[in-house]
RNA sequence: GGCACCAUAGCCAAGUGGUAAGGCAGAGGUCUGCAAAACCUUUAUUCCCCGGUUCAAAUCCGGGUGGUGCCUCCA
């Protein structure tokens, strides 16, 4: 396998540590709000990443923290009227309902800044003896960047060229403009830890570093996030934890490209947002995945209702397909009981390969799910042709077909229920006239079922159900 | 100013030297009471523009155009 390394800038041959062990790390959430749809994307493809190599055969360790202390965090509580850590606490937990939605499997270690203080303070104290730290009166703790002798290499840039201040003021009290804060002095009101420079809280560039150290206690393999964060966020990272250890952060860099609305960065701080859960009480969290794997997981995506709607239908192509599985499953088990080994079929391997050919290209997810809609056209067009139904073969498909979903993450096993009251009756009245031969009236309450999101088919094995993409109304 | 990135059909999107994957939407056909699903056929003589290299370019090189991100909040 291949990944398209951020500090080489280039494709590098993907090699694991020893006994196969992987160890990645992904910049979780600063829990202030419910994530967006742009959160969702690194979340949805180095889960699957994560996915991918445990499939490999990989022991892959998965660690995800949570920043729960942070000024916006504050600011919230402030706006709320509620204290800091009710505000982390009530995101973490809005945090698990949309990620465990979007299928990811929960990280081995999901590590809280709050609770990882003192290895934080751990590695200041060693950048102090080591020259670079320095604390200004107030209690402020800076990094000296000018003495990390390598600062850039992996965002590509040249210190003299950076224009700090260009966005945020800066600050005099800081020996260089480009050096940044390890340690941050309490003020009045705010929430503070004890430290030898005084009470305060973590920079937050620290924190990643200090749960990479405290849990791993070595250089990683991956270190995964936004493109966003590779300047200055991972490039400070990556300065502390080799100034303080003399060893690399991690071996690859890989960075998702962004969301975008109307080609304009997805973002909080812009407004521009639309959240996981919002959209997912619309469409459904398995759509909201596909749409981020169908893009290759550099490139941006343009995040749209429409491309949602697109999404959605994507989906019911695979979801018919495996239904389809299913149903000559149960009528092939009546007519054989003994279960056949699982054969080859030379078509259904031949596009296995090419699945994960793509994959280990630089996780070409897009290219892998051409090749699954591939195999679903394969899969429907032998079952739709058979005479008789071969076992064999509707075992292959179906082991073929689940791996690729389960390597992907798309979780397709939910049947779409229909509680509604409403739309029972009408589809008891349907199948009475049917019954009658009544098909004009018949017709008429299809299409009244469609205009409330329902669509309906007619099977030689009775009645299907599902969600009709022109029910689906994302209104704001 | 520096660094990084993007432009492929109506829409979404792979493809980085060998003659344009896949999905959605559309059209025609098979099947169906009619539909739907599924299958078959069809939808880019061409990849933002202009040069160049090459037997061969969406792909490499040079120059433009348009758009985006980062330069201490950010996935």
């Amino acid at each position: 396998m291949v990944i398209h390394n951020t500090l080489s800038g280039q494709k590098e041959l993907f090699k694991s540590g020893t006994n196969n062990v992987v160890k990645i790390y992904e910049c979780g959430p600063t829990v202030y709000n419910f994530i967006h749809i742009g959160n969702a994307r690194p979340l949805c493809v180095f889960d699957s990443l994560r996915r991918y190599l445990i499939y490999l055969g990989y022991n892959v360790i998965f660690v995800k923290n949570f920043t729960d202390i942070d000024d916006k965090i504050i600011k919230r509580a402030n706006d709320d009227g509620v204290p800091w850590d009710k505000v982390a606490e009530r995101f973490i937990k809005e945090y698990y309902v949309d990620a465990r939605g979007l299928g990811e499997l929960p990280p081995t270690y999901e590590p809280k800044a709050t609770e990882n203080i003192p290895a934080m303070q751990k590695i200041i104290k060693k950048l102090f003896e080591s020259g670079f730290a320095y604390e200004q009166g107030d209690g402020t703790v800076y990094f000296r960047t000018r003495k990390f002798a390598n600062y850039g290499q992996l965002s590509g840039m040249v210190l003299e060229d950076l224009q700090a201040g260009i966005r945020v003021p800066t600050n005099e009290q800081k020996e260089d403009p480009l050096d940044f804060v390890l340690w941050k002095v309490a003020k009045q009101g705010e929430p503070c830890w004890e430290s030898p420079w005084g009470n305060g809280r973590p920079g937050w560039h620290i924190e990643c570093s200090a749960m990479i150290d405290s849990i791993f206690e070595d250089t990683i393999d991956i270190h995964c996030g936004g493109h966003d964060l590779i300047f200055p966020h991972h490039e400070n990272e990556l300065a502390q934890y080799t100034a303080y250890c003399g060893k690399p952060l991690a071996n690859y860099w890989m960075h998702n490209g962004f969301v975008t609305v109307d080609s304009e960065k997805m973002a909080k701080s812009v407004g521009n947002f639309f959240t996981v859960r919002e959209v997912a009480n619309v469409f459904g969290y398995m759509p909201i995945r596909l749409l981020m794997l169908q893009a290759h997981y550099r490139t941006p995506i343009n995040y749209s209702a429409d491309a949602m709607k697109q999404s959605f239908s994507s989906l019911q192509r695979i979801r018919n397909c495996l239904e389809l599985l299913r149903e000559k499953e149960e009528q092939t088990t009546e007519l054989k009981s003994e279960k056949q080994p699982i054969e080859r079929f030379e078509e259904l391997e031949v596009l296995k390969n090419k699945f994960f050919c793509e994959l280990d290209d630089d996780f070409n997810t897009s290219g892998a799910i051409g090749v699954l809609f591939d195999f679903v056209r394969e899969v429907n067009s032998r079952l739709a042709g058979a005479k008789s139904f071969e076992q064999s073969y509707i075992g292959a498909a179906t082991k073929i077909l689940g791996d690729f979903l389960e390597i992907l993450g798309l979780d397709l096993t939910e049947p779409e229920t229909f509680e509604d009251e409403q739309v029972k009756l009408l589809l008891d009245q349907r199948e009475i006239s049917r019954a009658n031969k009544d098909f004009k009236r018949a017709d008429e309450l299809r299409q009244e079922l469609k205009r409330m999101g329902v669509s309906v088919e007619d099977t030689p094995s009775g009645v299907k159900v599902r969600k009709d993409v022109g029910g689906l109304h994302f209104e704001r």
